[in-house]
DNA sequence: GCGCCACTGTCAATGCCATTGACAGGTGCG
DNA sequence: CGCACCTGTCAATGGCATTGACAGTGGCGC
């Protein structure tokens, strides 16, 4: 029954996912491993410690995830590969809200991911765009991700009441709009109330947008 | 010595500024005040309503910013509109980082930015973009834009130690990249190293690849 | 002017949280 | 055999939000 990192960081994933509670606090964690709470002190510092190690963990996950969608080799289709990077990251990373919360503002400079960054903009570098640039395309993308991320995985962690409440504004706010006053936006009403909680199609438009962005970018640095 | 809900807005605005300590707690907020903790209770039920108020406020400071920088009546500048209006909401979160932070993914359904919505979905809508395009325009951005400054907000809200041993760690990363296997991001460590805590840089990058992205969106529609 | 009530501030207590220091069993190594 | 170290336990500390009991204070009707 003894502890060791693995088991450890393994349990703690299990309560940052969806179905295990939400919350990771030592109590519960100590709980979950059927230890005294201050035994994983043995293991890691303290709990920033644990989460940069679970935080790891997860970048690995999503490096994973889109290895196994992306070809091996290199490929030319730029957009698609933006794209699957992209989700996947969100994917993994919205597999457990409570640690993305944690974990926000916190860059692990993990080595595992250094590959794929390369990988990345070398995909981008083989587009077209020169190399600096293709550098700030992958932080723009990656940083876009990550925050966007987080603001979906913080409100999913909130309880159901001030969900609610949340949502019970926007559509009392939006219900009450007066036509002659806001024409437009009294048409786009029910669209805007259908994205209100729809934080994955909001993200799938910012990136599709970004992405189109991209292409322009791609297009004027072959022109010169 | 009385406290009014002015009062104490006031003085959690100013707990929330970088330069009043980085924390809003009601012991804080009680010290500054001048009074016990427990009687902001009086006038806000519990944290939530006191953040959302706060909230609120914060809000109509973006749009007022904003307004001062616009011109009053219609423009056609579609690209100048958001890139302000986005500016300005980043600005006036920014200024209270610990507000940003706690405030992440609570929308309040504030009445004074209807107005301002309205006249955001105009522009677009007269640059070309059908309403439902134009709405979901001013969404995409909107979120991208509150995500990214959380985000950055709360990186700013982290202790010293903590700051210092992610750059440390960043730092280290990209001054042991070898060369041969990883060519690109050799070249581009430098800029990278720049961009690392430049977080306003990487947010005007992200949000200048989405206004070209909605540029080929309304060109898109012309032709159709 | 008297009494009542609503309002506002105070105080002490509760429960959750991370973290620490003292302690104890065990294991391996000299 | 004995000693250090590793690992888990326990009790305590200090910060946090929140609650309930209590007290002063103002205004209002009578």
């Amino acid at each position: 029954m003894t502890l060791t990192r693995e088991s450890i960081l393994e349990a703690a994933l299990r309560l940052c996912s969806p179905e295990g509670g939400g919350q990771l606090t030592f109590s519960r964690l100590g709980k979950e491993l059927g230890a005294d709470p201050t035994a994983v002190y043995r293991h890691f510092r303290d709990k920033d410690e644990l989460v940069l190690a679970l935080t790891d963990l997860v970048i690995q996950e999503g490096i994973e995830l889109a290895r196994q969608t992306l070809p091996d080799g290199p490929s030319d289709d730029w957009r698609a590969w933006l794209a699957v990077t992209a989700h996947s990251v969100r994917t993994s990373h919205l597999a457990r809200p409570a640690l993305a919360v944690l974990a926000a503002a916190r860059t692990t400079a993990s080595p595992a991911e250094t590959h794929s960054v390369e990988q990345l903009i070398s995909v981008l570098h083989r587009a077209g765009l020169p190399v600096i640039e293709a550098a700030e395309c992958y932080r723009a993308l990656l940083d876009m991700t990550l925050a966007m991320t987080q603001y979906t995985a913080a409100f999913s962690i909130l309880d159901r009441q001030a969900q609610e409440q949340d949502e019970a504004a926007w559509a009392v706010k939006y219900g009450m709009l007066p036509e002659d006053e806001f024409p437009l936006l009294h048409r786009s009403a029910p669209r805007l109330t259908e994205l209100f909680r729809d934080d994955d199609t909001v993200f799938a438009l910012v990136l599709d947008t970004f992405l189109d962005g991209v292409a322009v970018r791609i297009g004027r640095a072959g022109e010169a």
